[in-house]
DNA sequence: ATGAAAGCGCTAACAT
DNA sequence: ATGTTAGCGCTTTCAT
């Protein structure tokens, strides 16, 4: 791989007016423009951003943390969104896939350090000590980051969902309709926020009774089995919300065999995770909409306004409206109000 | 963010020897070597991998590139694949998602040679001239690539799940059990490798009809509406093949209006892209299995053996065995062979 | 066992 | 308008 060195020797020129040429700080005679140019075309030559990086002493590098066992449908969406906003800002985006448990230091926090990356994306919610302290170290040395989730950590920026609005809707609208025996699913990430959920539905519903099961592992066809026989056939369930719509079809695929239909004796709202998934929302399923992708852009842009300095880092928090499509797999079981 | 000069001086030695401490390169004094450590947790330090890179001339960073117009199931299990292998090899994956369509030159191989990446891991076959012509700069240069699809590019290696093979095999599967009007979707990726596995039908199954229709866009509800109204109620197909399976759901909602049940007026096999789902293989549907994961995997593992001689980088290739799950979502039309 | 110094590719301040 | 040069953080040879 060439060097400026080689390109500036091909065209009879200094480093530093090849230099310019790329960048275009200075004016350069046309002629000697054009020997750069064509040297650069003969050599493939691509500027080295290790050199410069060195020198401007930031990377234009971006990362984006994702525990690699929860790589599903929210993290890629919010990814598309992150590195779309990423590419846009002449920056790279690099992926940091990382088992987010354990107690040794992070080994993404390290990765982030060493590629002096300009600035941190989190997929997730920073749920755990271990995750918290590494943001501390974020802070310290004054790296802009960003994750999902109700808090923003001190120091950075988060992007929220309104997890805990949304799904006391959904509750709220079944409970409307007659539904006070609900399954509510959810995943490891927001188990504390549920029990928050349950509290105001409390409040909110005199008599609802929900039972909050959290999905673990990938045989979610055993796991949802066993809830449909113990808890719909067997017991009082009639409703389930908060299901991610990729599971959809493994329950779908399990109805036929107990005889349960929808909406008849089970209603169902299920979360797309991604507003701009390759498919359309799951026609004839009421559905929870979270915009996964508006999520990483907007986080995203967050950070370069971080960056940039037009915001102050500390503690920015933007809330996103999920949206919420009414459709068939919910049963009427008394007059709407 | 602190550099190995501080170090240096807090731990009142040479910068050598933080280098010697950090990479146990040479024998180190217990003392200094302690002291040493106590600075580097004192400044939070990590080596910067530019400097590093820029002398060793590696940049420990290898490039997933993606087409941000499909990062789907399959790519998404590639990506996973991938990046454990290249992190255990103590690289980082660095996600560059480009519209590969269009005919300037390719932003993705600017990036990936500024980068200057060890090597190169692409989503996709390399069907367009403008890529192909991208994969000689990088032969050029010496930069190791892989990519997914039938043929190894000049220079470069690749894995195929045998795209052709398996599609015949699920044809000839519904044909022996007396489907000869069948509906085959397929992606624009894999439309130049539809025509061959037709020819092959054609020749292995006399008088099948086959209907190729290629998926585009996210409308998946309407197109596949269209195809079920037209081919199946109206027309006299009875078997769809290769439908992705996180599109099934959106089949199967399509069916209860008009009608169509499974598999009494219809017969189904889907195409699982990853082996590692977050859910099961569909219950209850039969199933065609890609391991895009263990693709992603073996891809970036080939890229080591190459980047340590282990192995030529001219046309190495590697075919994947898909798993046939059958289950009972194919009607049994006459007698099994 | 340790330090001094060169040099990787680049940018920017300075000199012309 | 262009060239010279220092220096970004690191590894590595060469002395000691």
């Amino acid at each position: 791989m060439a060097s400026i060195r080689e390109i500036a020797d091909r065209a009879g020129v200094s480093i530093s007016t090849v230099s310019r040429v790329m960048n275009g700080s200075a004016r350069v005679d046309d002629d000697k423009k054009a020997r750069v140019a064509e040297a650069m075309a003969f050599y493939d030559y691509a500027p080295s951003q290790f050199g410069r990086a060195l020198r401007r002493r930031k990377s234009a590098m971006v990362a984006l943390v994702v525990p690699s066992a929860s790589l599903g449908v929210f993290e890629l969406g919010f990814l598309r969104g992150a590195a779309s906003v990423v590419m846009e800002n002449g920056c790279s985006l690099v992926l940091i896939c990382d088992e987010v448990v354990g107690d040794e230091r992070p080994a993404f926090i390290s990765a982030a350090l060493e590629r002096r990356v300009d600035a941190l994306l989190f997929a997730l919610p920073p749920t755990t000590e271990r995750l918290i302290d590494s943001l501390k170290v974020l802070e310290r040395n004054g790296i802009p980051f960003c994750h999902v989730g109700r808090h923003a950590a001190e120091g950075g920026a988060s992007v929220y969902a309104k997890y805990e609005d949304y799904t006391l809707d959904n509750l709220v609208y079944l409970y409307e309709r007659g539904h006070d025996h609900i399954v509510l699913f959810h995943s490891a990430a927001h188990g504390e926020y549920v029990r928050r959920v349950l509290d105001q539905a409390q409040r909110t519903c005199p008599g609802i009774d929900v039972l909050a099961l959290e999905m673990k592992g990938r045989n979610i066809a055993d796991q949802l089995g066993q809830v449909l026989s113990k808890h719909v056939v067997d017991g009082p369930y009639r409703a389930m919300t908060n299901l991610d719509s990729e599971d959809l079809p493994v329950l779908l695929s399990l109805l036929p065999g107990r005889g349960i239909r929808v909406p008849d004796d089970l209603s169902i709202i299920v979360t797309e995770n991604s507003e701009d998934a390759h498919r359309d929302i799951y026609p004839g399923y009421t559905a929870r909409v979270v915009p996964s992708t508006a999520m990483g852009g907007h986080a995203a842009s967050m950070l370069f306004d971080m960056l940039n300095g037009k915001l102050e880092g500390d503690g920015y928090r933007r809330e996103f409206e999920t949206a919420f499509v009414p459709r068939c797999s919910v049963k009427m079981m008394k007059e709407e109000l």
